[in-house]
DNA sequence: AACTCGGGGGC
DNA sequence: GCCCCAGAGTT
């Protein structure tokens, strides 16, 4: 045993886990999703979590149920209807997968979510994170999660330096989450040590004058719990820049064009990729703009879009949006054309503006629809 | 191993 | 502004 590991003994080790188990049942917050031992809840929940704080996942998590109570009702749904409930919520590979992974269920597991760890990691949208999770939460299967949160709790208790995403230190990491892990509780475990690190031991300014295991921990020790872990380096961010058209009939009607297909990486046009700005979801139409907003949009909607040629004068600026997508920064001049007709496009959906919420469109395309909407 | 994928809450 | 969140899939 490496002897910086904490606790040391297996009798620190023992008490360790008492007093954090203690320190979960006293405090833990109260959550949907802590209310059920339904795998496919549980499995839900997870999904909505990776990467999403969990206040921004409950009123989803909610909605997502009243629809789709059942992993046969999920199976048994179209796509277009689950990503529309997703709509907002963001990563929406992740509404994807979770459909085709219900699929998977039904045709294979016989529509309940298998209790086996390798089965459970072939379906689509499941990794050694989530597996672990629902297996350990929902059957106490003794699996140990590694989530950031888990990861900065151990990386603060070891005293661990460096990128902890990177390869060698994340499998050091998963190898003493399952040394911690009390294998008799192993859901309560897994989110004990979650809870911890999102609400005592966090990122900036750790508690740890109310964290139930402060003295096990060696940042602690050597006034470190600030400076650790270390922080990951990000990519540069990049400028894009969007001219799209929202168009408005004197019904108060607009035009959204279709999710775009994926296009191979290699070969894909300046067009998909702008698609891929709006999550590849139904969006308003839109240009990517290098030098005058006005002109290119002009131009994309008669030679992509399919619609005659529109006057200069029919495109009203609204003051610029700002939106980030992963790395990307764009800046988003939306233009509100107000016409007695709707022009022809080659593609897209008529609907009011108001009821946008009946396709899947992403947060760009609400953050646009408000804005127009506001005027 | 490096990239990509959303959006927002908290500071 | 900046960080990073109950990560996974692809290249």
């Amino acid at each position: 045993m490496r002897e910086w590991r904490v606790p040391h003994s297996d009798q620190d080790l023992q008490k360790f886990r008492s007093k954090l188990l203690g320190w979960f049942h006293r405090h833990q917050r109260d959550m949907p999703w802590r209310r059920t031992r339904d795998p496919y809840c549980i499995w839900l929940s997870e999904i909505m979590l990776q990467q999403t704080r969990v206040a921004a996942a409950i009123p989803y998590y909610e909605r997502f149920l009243e629809t789709f109570p059942s992993v046969r009702a999920l199976a048994g749904a179209e796509e277009e209807d689950v990503l529309r409930l997703w709509a907002g919520l963001g990563y929406y590979s992740r509404a994807r997968n979770l459909q085709r992974a219900a699929r998977e269920i039904v045709e294979r597991h016989g529509g309940e979510f298998p209790r086996d760890f390798a089965a459970a990691l072939a379906l689509p949208g499941i990794g050694n994170y989530t597996a672990a999770a629902i297996l350990s939460i929902a059957h106490g299967a003794p699996h140990a999660v590694l989530d950031g949160n888990v990861a900065r709790v151990i990386a603060r208790l070891e005293a661990i330096r460096g990128d902890l995403r990177e390869g060698s230190r994340w499998r050091a990491l998963q190898t003493s989450a399952g040394r911690l892990l009390d294998i008799s509780h192993a859901g309560d475990w897994n989110q004990a040590m979650m809870e911890l690190g999102a609400t005592v031991c966090t990122p900036r300014a750790p508690n740890c004058a109310v964290c139930p295991v402060a003295e096990s921990c060696r940042a602690r020790k050597l006034g470190l719990t600030e400076t650790l872990p270390e922080k990951r380096r990000k990519r540069a961010p990049e400028k894009v820049h969007l001219a799209v058209a929202v168009f408005l009939d004197p019904a108060g009607k607009t035009i959204l064009f279709p999710p775009a297909k994926a296009a191979s990486r290699k070969k894909e046009e300046r067009n998909s990729e702008l698609s891929a700005l709006f999550s590849r979801l139904w969006h308003f139409p839109a240009a990517a703009v290098r030098k005058d907003a006005r002109t290119e949009l002009r131009r994309h909607l008669q030679t992509v879009g399919g619609m005659q040629m529109i006057s200069a004068a029919k495109l009203l600026p609204l003051p610029p949006l700002r939106h980030a997508v992963t790395y990307r920064e764009i800046t988003i001049t939306a233009f509100v054309v107000r016409v007695k007709e709707l022009p022809g496009a080659r593609t897209g959906r008529v609907l009011p503006m108001n009821k946008l919420h009946s396709l899947a469109v992403s947060g760009l395309t609400r953050k646009i629809a408000r804005a127009a909407l506001a005027r």
